[in-house]
DNA sequence: TCAGTAATTGACTTACAGGTACAGAAAAAT
DNA sequence: ATTTTTCTGTACCTGTAAGTCAATTACTGA
């Protein structure tokens, strides 16, 4: 009963996840997502409580994409290989058709809240923990399959990519060109 | 002649650094800057011009420090492998010893900044090429002389090493633990 | 010692961030 | 039709970001 909303709440909170991306949460004001979500900001504060809770929102709704994803990709079809250059490779393409350049909200995040934002930091630990376990177990099949060398530390080899992962998102906020974030990507997988 | 200044602007620089480092760009105020310098904020206008031109003398201060520190690291004593694993070693106990874990200034500001702000992103890509080149010609001696596989993409690997350093410096920002880090570091090398 | 120059302080200004309050509108329940 | 409930838009409020300015102070050279 009442009256309806007259926006998705869903909808809304997708769109503030992007505002969020492409200026980071210090350089998004309350006015400025009211904008881009097309409501006025009493509408916005009587939906979502604030700019923090909205942004708690958005982050979440990004992680839960990307844990989806990269389980996704890394349960691909093709050998343990292929789909972790196919998946590097992905992420590489996804990132550079980005004309804003946004690169990854939650390594976005990580880097402007830090250790000082307990529950962002949480968060983004989350995916960060989910991708590397799903890492880990396809280096674990892949090493059993006698298809990647057997001398290879499953848990710290999955860390490694990680970091590739992470490193990637990063530099992908200032690459001009795609060659490098290609190359290091091609390395990487040539190696294991 | 004139009244001189009571304070050291390089002294002033560096500590206009570590406030940036600490909170990024847009967190921090002109006020929280004359106070983190001792002067006034009419000192602070008059010396520097701005919050923006104090910003790009303290990353460039950041900059020219860390170009030094790679070259001194990387071109260290020991063999090839040694100087690697030292370098990463030093890069991540430094980075775990902050107790702000600020991870890396240039890193961050590429986060906040993004392509958005031409000026940051060429000066902080200065940084990246010289920190690539740095790798890229210890690979090439490394394999040169047979301490490293010979079937080695010099330029490749090089990338590869920078964006390992790049994700270290974010993944700092959030770790709580070394291990992970330290994982990485060793994973890295032992794949080399 | 005094004129000229440059730095300092702190008050002041403008704009906007972040949020609140309220009056009116649109539905459901009675 | 009226009441109740929730949403909407606008105006409003408080604090602060960012910067300016005037009066004062500290030094240098003639």
């Amino acid at each position: 009963m009442g009256r309806p909303k007259e926006f998705d709440p869903e909808t809304a909170v997708v769109q503030a996840m992007n505002l969020f991306w492409r200026q980071g949460y210090a350089s998004t004001t309350p006015q400025g997502l009211a904008d881009a979500l097309g409501i006025g900001k009493g509408s916005l504060y009587n939906a979502f409580g604030g700019k923090r809770q909205l942004f708690d929102l958005a982050l979440q709704r990004y992680l839960d994409t990307q844990k989806d994803a990269v389980t996704s990709l890394l349960n691909d079809s093709g050998t343990v290989k292929e789909r972790l250059r196919r998946a590097l490779m992905v992420l590489v393409e996804t990132d550079l058709a980005d004309p804003g350049r946004r690169g990854c909200l939650a390594t976005n995040s990580a880097v402007e809240f830090g250790v000082a934002d307990a529950d962002v930091a949480t968060r983004v630990q989350s995916l960060f923990d989910h991708t590397e376990r799903a890492f880990a177990s396809l280096i674990t099949e892949g090493r059993r399959s006698g298809e990647l060398r057997n001398d290879l530390d499953d848990q710290a080899v999955a860390s490694m990519l990680l970091n590739t992962v992470t490193g990637l998102h990063t530099l992908a906020r200032l690459e001009k060109g795609p060659a490098r974030m290609r190359s290091i990507a091609d390395a990487t997988i040539s190696l294991l």
